[in-house]
DNA sequence: CCTATTCATTTGTACATACAAACATTGGGA
DNA sequence: TCCCAATGTTTGTATGTACAAATGAATAGG
């Protein structure tokens, strides 16, 4: 069935989940050439970046809460692919050489992902879709 | 900070599901008078409206996987609130009486949601954004 | 200089959701 | 008639995310 034909479809709560599931699920698909999930790539992308990188800025520019910052962090590390220091209250983030190693792999997955969905829907659409769903989102205070 | 700030504001990606955090937050907001999360709340409705529906029609309805609607039932049967009878291989939902109470109370959490973000998102704009937001779903092949 | 508040981060826990596999039932073809 | 494939549902397990509370550090007021 289409999302449209679902009694609810003309609810933002089951508009703005479906979408989300679906959008997530293609991005999981462009990152399983790197082994991660679509959060801890775009994570260890600003890392590389930005090395030293403090997880309140991870915060800010992937608008999670800071616990599931500080899990991010913890897999990644994990997997070798970043360090923590912490130095009194604050903590920097830094990318091994592991880490480094994989920014070209990474922009490809973030290029394939976006050129997936414009494909799909439509470069102008997706685009303007995009603008239209961030203003929104500020829109709303909750 | 605001969504539209962030350097990745222009993917996809964190747009929607940025939006669908925040539009989850509010809905459980809403449902809270009632002690569910949105999605049992729906799920609830839908078995109160038809007596004995099937998990596969809420699979549709709801958009989510058979596996979801399995354990949002299991909870909604926990409280009392559904019962399940299995036949051969299909199961059939009723609401309780308990269950069947809730309706208005349901019904209120659905309005005073959709009230709230229309009132935030304006009401056209609201409009307008869940229809893109379907098709774009819908346009949208994982 | 000490204490109270605020700030940055982490930890314990919980929840919604999904995937893959299992299970049970049904229907169709050899 | 019997088996095999398709169907509907459930189970085991994992993941991403969040909230609330805890920790540790910096700062400000008396």
């Amino acid at each position: 069935m289409k999302a449209c034909d679902s009694r609810y479809s003309q609810c933002l709560y089951f508009a703005s989940s479906a979408l989300s599931r679906k959008v997530e699920k293609l991005a999981t698909e462009c990152w399983a050439p790197v082994g991660l999930s679509p959060s801890h790539g775009y994570l260890l992308m600003i890392a590389i970046e930005e090395p030293g990188v403090q997880p309140s800025f991870l915060v800010e520019q992937l608008q999670l809460t800071p616990s599931t910052i500080t899990r991010l962090i913890e897999k990644l590390e994990e997997k070798k692919l970043v360090v923590r220091t912490t130095e009194g209250k604050i903590t920097n983030v830094y990318p091994t050489p592991k880490g480094k190693d994989m920014l070209p792999a990474l922009k490809a997955c973030g290029q394939d992902f976006h050129e997936r969905y414009a494909a799909q829907l439509g470069d102008r659409e997706s685009t303007a879709l995009v603008s239209s769903i961030c203003q929104m989102t500020d829109k709303l205070k909750v």
